[in-house]
RNA sequence: GGGCCCGUAGCUCAGCGGUUAGAGCAGGGGACUCAUAAUCCCUUGGUCGGAGGUUCGAAUCCUCCCGGGCCUACCA
């Protein structure tokens, strides 16, 4: 067999979030792929990478209070450890937030330049001076200007479903800061696409690129027509590569994104001394994304006329799944159906969910579903009642003598099974893992046929049948072996425990086709227990759980601006925090300050004679009488500071923006003065 | 609003122009007891979402309708 030079791609998890059930779909339908393809002896490499550019990424982490690095950062470690528990084996798993991916960028970038496919047009967009940043749609609410629902995202009306630009909307509020948005131009930077617009059709429609109803759907929507020129870049404020012929303008997340594969591939060349071009620019390399269908635009027309543009290989086959339903429906974290990926190894283990999803996954974009119930049935049944059984009734009479020295007469049976190998391995390689699944099965139940038939258990009975046995028992576990190579690449861990049992790792596809004969026997140690239904609900409630704060929080409406407005401030020790003496105050004196707009004169009573004189910039929330004898929260050791009107020695604490928008802090009932807050 | 996909036995799905529509699981009956109450044999069960049409012939092609799912809304 020709050895194959294969490159693997999965779809880049955006660093917005954590790796749910949803995504593992994608990844473990890759996994298998990858896996596959190097058990039938191919050269494999499988890339990926966080998508970590974007305004959603600037905006959490202006809410969290953090920098953009440091939740990328962290949301990198928590996505790797996700896809280990899991069984997910990249070669490298990178960030689009990289030097090789900036170069990356940049290369691209000047061949499309160079191209003369880039024009410059002016866009017009809300932009919210208070944050400072454009709005996208769905960061602008206001009343529709049709209907006049209050409370309608930018672009169309939940309530009538009227189509408008967000200029248009009545009353525009941006959601980041809740202030009126204003109107502005900015340039944006364009691609003309339609120049490769026959090239596109072309590639679209050869060599098996795309799935069939990809490749209709888009000849019927979008290359039926002149393809719009791709907006790909995004004025300052945004979080991503500036680009370098464009001062204050960021390409666009999704310019970066796909380049962040051959960025990751980078890596890992240089890791490893490998030549990109052998991977990038080699008609001998094929080019395989696996995506969802959700972003088939940007893979099945942009990425490609980015690459051809470049001069870069063209993707073999772009992959496109559909997506997951839990129950029939989308996922629900009321329903606790939103279940990550993190949450779920808490309580059961990957190998179920490999088979399950290989036991749904077709080749084509339709959705899954998981169905609980036969998640459950289905581990149960196949692996544990079906494969793993026939281990589990044959090994333990071998223990003693091993395998057979010559593999005994079987009816057949471990030719046709090898034989099956072929339609398997089709099925595999066409993605058609469920129907893979089902061959497979077919094998497991001939095996169980053979066995119940044999009897080994009354063989076992008559010590003149001890050949006889040794012999059933050579051919069940030879069966059994077939199953677990077979299983291999959606069931790695099966295939380990399979070797260490009959002391002969499998690491290839074609020791399906020869049996194992005279090798000792381990003890036989259970593979996989079955699955219990109550870790399924413990699941779904842990899942249900995580929802619940969220919940409260939004039965109070609380909105993120004022975080938004003021992010936290860089931690602080402990230590750090008592040098502040904040204590309980009873204001005793109050007067406004005439020649001051905002301060009031305060004294403060901290129990007994100990009084402090405090200015406030609080007039123009508070009149001097209505604060006497009212208790305040104050910093009681700030050093002293002069000021024009007399020496303030103490800070009266409040939130706020200012003007009316003023709280001073209380103490609740009890709290005397002179008690320090801690 | 636009679009894509699906609707075949209780459940999950295969079949996608041609003999009496299949599988697994579940249900019912029996066998076995080696095995993680696993396995094996037999068996009940469907007017292929509905209505039209094309055809000698339709679950399979076309149209419409109904039901479900999903995506999309600085981009289509």
């Amino acid at each position: 067999m020709n050895q194959r030079t294969i490159l693997v791609t999965s779809a880049l998890p955006y660093a917005n979030g954590h790796i749910h059930i949803g995504h593992l779909v994608e990844y473990l339908q890759t996994d298998i792929w990858v896996r596959f393809q190097r058990l039938r002896g191919h050269r494999c490499v499988y890339m990926c990478a966080d998508d970590t550019h974007g305004t959603a990424i600037m905006i959490r982490a202006r809410q969290e209070g953090t920098t953009e690095e440091e939740l990328i950062g962290r949301m990198n470690e928590a996505h790797r450890r996700d896809f280990a528990g899991f069984d997910i084996q990249f070669d490298n798993y990178g960030s689009t937030h990289s030097p090789e991916n900036r170069a990356l960028c940049q290369e691209i970038w000047s061949a499309i330049r160079r191209a003369g496919l880039v024009s410059t047009q002016q866009v017009e967009q809300l932009y919210d001076a208070q944050a400072g940043t454009f709005l996208a749609d769905r960061f602008v609410k206001g009343t529709c200007p049709k209907c006049a629902a209050p409370n309608q995202y930018g672009d169309s009306c939940d309530r009538c479903g009227a189509h408008y630009s967000p200029t248009e909307l009545v009353d525009p509020k941006s959601t980041l800061s809740d202030t009126t948005p204003e109107v502005r131009t900015a340039d944006h930077l364009f691609i003309n696409i339609e120049r490769l617009h026959d090239f596109l059709t072309e590639w679209t429609r050869s060599g098996d690129h795309l799935q069939t109803e990809v490749a209709n759907y888009l000849a019927g929507h979008f290359l039926n027509e002149p393809l719009h020129d791709w907006d790909v870049s995004r004025p300052a404020p945004y979080f991503g590569f500036e680009i370098p012929d464009s001062p204050g303008n960021y390409w666009y997340v999704w310019f970066d994104a796909p380049i962040g594969y051959m960025a990751s591939t980078r890596q890992w060349c240089d890791r490893r001394g490998e030549r990109f071009d052998d991977w990038w620019r080699s008609d001998r390399t094929e080019i395989h994304h696996f995506i969802g269908k959700d972003i088939t635009y940007f893979h099945t027309l942009f990425w490609p006329a980015m690459l051809k543009t470049s001069g870069f290989s063209l993707p073999t086959k772009v992959h496109i799944h559909g997506f997951l339903t839990v129950g029939g429906e989308k996922m629900s974290k009321s329903k606790g159906t939103f279940i990550l990926a993190s949450t779920y190894l808490k309580h059961l283990n990957p190998s179920y969910l490999r088979y399950y999803y290989a036991s749904k996954l077709g080749p084509r974009v339709d959705d899954i579903d998981l169905n609980l119930d036969e998640f459950v049935a289905r581990v149960n049944a196949d692996l544990v009642g079906k494969v793993v059984n026939l281990a589990s009734r044959t090994a333990k009479f071998v223990e003693k003598t091993g395998l057979s020295a010559v593999y005994p007469a079987d009816g057949g049976l471990f030719d046709q099974a090898a034989r099956d190998g072929q339609a398997i391995a089709e099925a595999y390689e066409q993605c058609d893992y469920n129907r893979a699944m089902r061959l497979v099965m077919a094998v497991a139940d001939r095996a169980n046929q053979y066995i119940e038939h044999a009897e080994p258990w009354n063989l076992r009975k008559d010590p003149a049948k001890a050949r006889a046995l040794q012999d059933v028992c050579t051919i069940g576990l030879n069966l059994f072996r077939q199953l677990a190579v077979y299983l291999a690449p959606v069931l790695p861990r099966l295939a380990e425990q399979t070797g260490a049992l009959l002391h002969q790792p499998i690491a290839r596809w074609d020791e399906s086709r020869t049996p194992l004969v005279g090798t000792p026997v381990a003890r036989f140690e259970h593979m996989l227990t079955r699955v219990d239904p109550k870790e399924i609900e413990a699941m779904i409630d842990e899942s249900r759980a995580a929802d619940e704060p969220q919940a409260t929080v939004s039965a109070w409406d609380d909105g993120p601006e004022p975080l938004a407005a003021e992010p936290l401030a860089e931690t602080c020790s402990f230590d750090e925090f008592v040098k502040v003496d904040l204590r309980v105050a009873r204001v005793v004196e109050a007067e406004a300050v005439p020649q001051a707009d905002k301060l009031v004169r305060l004294t403060v009573s901290l129990g007994g004679d100990k009084r402090l004189n405090v200015f406030a910039g609080i007039k123009s929330a508070y009149a001097p009488e209505d604060l006497l004898g009212r208790l305040v929260v104050c910093v009681a050791n700030l050093a002293p500071r002069k000021m024009k009107f007399g020496t303030s020695e103490g800070m009266v604490v409040a939130s706020g923006t200012g003007g009316k928008d003023i709280f001073l802090l209380s103490p609740d009932a009890g709290a005397k003065p002179g008690q320090r807050v801690h």
